[in-house]
DNA sequence: GTTGATTGGGCTAGTGTTAGACCATTGATG
DNA sequence: CATCAATGGTCTAACACTAGCCCAATCAAC
């Protein structure tokens, strides 16, 4: 047993620099839509588990950088300016060196691993009617996605998989390997048979969660994040 | 897509906190065996990247408590002195009640999707020779343990599977997912024929990874896994 | 207009955390 | 028995972070 992979670090950065990353992988993945704001300060520096003071400094850095616009008084707040750039597999290549080989490989392999485990999960636990609806909503939602929300609610229904298993532990997994992958994700082109191709996995992930087959489940998760996989790691060669 | 998901709070609790329970559950899972010494401090700041000032306040407050025996001078440190209790139906319903039925079922979701999700990914990868040896021998350890060594072997093997995967990310995962059910499998009673079974499931997961059959791997971790949710559940009612 | 509720902006005092230096103790080694 | 390397023990100055408070701006409602 690697005494290293337990005694890991306690803390992954300055409290700052955590809330301005997750800030921006909450705007970049969609969760605030552009043009929305996020929640008061005051509220939101609760829901992170940080001061004020250092949500605020975050909110600076990022309105700095051109993300967000913050007005103030009543019906002000800070508003995401920021739009996802057209995908472009020049970008895609810039994303893919940034992030370095090894950090997407584990990124990919940890993203493989939850989602496909949340899947499973859930499958193999059943649905009561209300989860089942809302799993089925999040499928025709995404089915009828405009091109300019396709990637916000393709987060959105995978997010859901793994919240409806009703572990906060799993969901946050799965929504930290979304992170993780969200500027690639953003920088694959959309074409028109990879959405077909990619709604036809869906449709069989949600029918095999529904028909409780946590094997099919599974197998049909990992065919669909393989997809994605293979076509990042032929950026690398 | 439920915003408390994704931003969630940043840190856990203060790092002396954080700290002492990372400590803590390096020392119940026998990550560093009774009578062993923890890395020096200065050493063992910067693996848990915080300051020598606040990793001397939790390894003083795990002294108070008396999980170590902190020498001075050369060939000093700090020594584990706590040994596992012995298992123990109430000790374990005890464990259980303390911990929260939601905190329960929230760890052995997410145990069960991690470790599940990590035998999939290993197999469907594929092993070179040397970690097919480490995998083999973490087995034969288990399989010669005594019966002190078990359960520390025992986590030594289901580490192992995510370490293999070269996914940091991953293993991290893992490890966290055994640290919250660590005490609860601590408490459980092992009668010779659960070991027995627990030995045969092993073989069957090592078989099916070894083989590259993902879909064999994650139903032998899934039937292993179960075995022990269900008797942990039993206790709830 | 005036008001009032809501929101961001800013200040202060106190606590948590860090980096780095230096001291004290121990025990194997020569 | 003297040495010395390794280790825990302690101190300080600086920085990070927090809680709480009040101010300033905005705009719908009256």
């Amino acid at each position: 047993m690697n005494p290293l992979t337990v005694l890991r670090p306690v803390r992954s950065g300055n409290a700052f620099e955590e809330t301005v990353e997750r800030l921006l992988q909450a705007i970049k993945l969609g969760v605030v839509a552009p043009g929305a704001k996020l929640p008061p300060e005051r509220e939101l520096a609760v829901q992170l588990g940080i001061s004020r003071v250092t949500l605020r400094e975050a909110i600076r850095a990022l309105q700095d950088a051109g993300f967000l616009d913050v007005r103030r008084g009543r019906y002000g707040g800070a508003f995401v300016t920021y739009v996802p750039p057209r995908p472009d597999s020049g970008v895609l290549r810039q994303v893919v060196t940034d992030m370095g080989t090894d950090d997407l490989a584990d990124a990919l392999t940890f993203r493989m691993a939850v989602e496909c485990g949340a899947a499973q999960v859930l499958a193999a636990g059943g649905l009561d009617d209300d989860r089942r609806e809302i799993l089925e909503r999040r499928l025709r939602e995404l089915n009828e996605a405009a091109p300019d929300d396709y990637r916000r609610l393709d987060t959105a229904f995978h997010l859901a998989i793994a919240e409806l298993t009703g572990s906060p532990l799993l969901a946050a997994a799965c929504a930290d390997a979304r992170l993780r992958v969200g500027d690639l994700l953003n920088a694959i082109p959309m074409l028109q048979t990879n959405i077909e191709h990619a709604a036809a996995q869906h449709e069989a992930i949600v029918a095999a969660i529904l028909a409780g087959d946590a094997e099919a489940a599974r197998r049909a998760v990992s065919e669909h994040l393989e997809g994605t996989a293979a076509l990042l790691r032929g950026f690398l060669s």
